[in-house]
DNA sequence: GGCGTGACTATGG
DNA sequence: ACCATAGCCACGC
């Protein structure tokens, strides 16, 4: 059991997320892809739900599936809490559908 | 080690 | 646009 390699993966998907620009929004498969494991898009978002003491370094809420989706919404304690930091950033979220989602995805693969 | 589950993704009807 | 399938991998029982 390679505990480092977990780490790496989590402090990896950390530091994307981190650096994800204000306003802005990524899916968990680019994420996965953009710390060279394409594969694991599962284990970005459980990795999030992990997170529960999510540190507000860590802006989880610009972090949706591939569908512009807000499908984890529902851990941030409050249901609409996700949808509401979106829209005081000014992403329009309606049916938990990012809005211009194309538009505004963010490629970690274009920063990285 | 099997089995179900899940903040996923891609594809096809 | 919605639902079903299949592939994917880690975690808990």
């Amino acid at each position: 059991m390679d505990k480092k390699e977990k780490e790496f993966f989590v402090q990896a998907v950390y530091d994307v997320v981190r650096i994800i620009p204000y306003g802005r929004v990524t899916s968990y498969g680019a994420i996965a892809k953009a710390i060279g494991h394409s594969n694991m898009s599962r284990m970005v978002g459980r990795v999030m739900s992990d997170c529960k003491a999510c540190p507000e370094n860590i802006p989880a809420h610009r972090v949706v599936n591939s569908h512009g989706k807000l499908s984890g919404k529902d851990a941030f304690g409050c249901a609409a809490e996700m949808q509401k930091l979106l829209e005081t950033e000014g992403v329009i979220v309606v049916g938990d559908k990012i809005k211009k989602f194309e538009i505004l995805f963010w490629d970690p693969l274009q920063e990285i």
